[in-house]
DNA sequence: ATAAAATGCTACTTAATTTTAGTATTTCTT
DNA sequence: AAGAAATACTAAAATTAAGTAGCATTTTAT
């Protein structure tokens, strides 16, 4: 179970696009409306470009815009693309062989829990998260 | 949504020990039976120690036993007192005022599976773990 | 007594992650 | 044509996390 930093901003950099899903977007807006170091944060964009998650122009009016819909955008996609599915789906005592030997004192345990996490994952796609964006600025 | 490999180490070192619960076990022997760098091992048995889990007896016989009841050792204090709390139940995206101020997108949905891995992690102590321990060598 | 086998402390090193910097390229505006 | 404002690429720096080393201390066995 871990989602890196790196994916928390993935997922805050959608999940905000998605709050005006057909807008056009510049790293340095991006920026000013959520939180992240402004360089990283461009090397994150390019990442999500080559992902297909977005699609950049290049040029003085450029920026990104979603490249598909925002509602066939999972969660789950994202998380895998920047720290790979094995981040949630892999072993939560990080042995190797857990997964195909069912070895671990906690796969049976953790079995069904992780799975409400994949399912909530898989299930939620940025437009589903835009209508629960109460209060966010 | 966070545990880091120390995290994963405490709950292998704690869950292997509670398999034969009165036992003393020396680092040594730990490191033989699960796979940790046995010098990163013993700072985190150093550590466990320190944080009331186990304790430890010096000398040529020494080594690490429970000091309460495997029953009564919470996964979530492991996390806990290795990561602290806020790495399972802080903000999913990141945001410092998500958690009073219900500001993030992915708070309400995020909600019940972060409640689901929460109580999954309170409710399983050591002992619970071991009954299912089938068949981990 | 002495050596062996254990933990404890502190500092150092390595590796991974995150952040920053520099420079090139593209496109629009004027 | 030139400058402004954007993305792209690559390298480097900074930070954090993980792993290692040395030496001190404790206890037991011989």
């Amino acid at each position: 179970m871990n989602f890196s930093k790196t994916s928390k901003y993935a997922l805050r950099i959608l999940s905000h696009m998605a709050k005006d899903e057909t807008a056009q977007y510049s790293a340095q807006q991006l920026h000013e409306d959520i939180n992240i170091p402004v360089r990283y944060l461009r090397r994150l964009l390019t990442d999500l470009s080559k992902s297909g998650f977005i699609k950049s122009t290049h040029g003085r009016n450029g920026g990104f815009t979603f490249s598909r819909s925002a509602s066939q955008i999972f969660l789950s996609e994202i998380v895998d693309s920047v720290d790979g599915f094995e981040s949630i789906n892999g072993c939560i005592l990080g042995y190797d062989s857990c997964a195909f030997d069912y070895k671990c004192p906690m796969h049976v345990i953790w079995q069904e829990t992780k799975q409400k996490v994949i399912n909530t994952l898989k299930n939620t796609s940025l437009h589903d998260l835009r209508k629960n964006d109460l209060v966010f600025d």
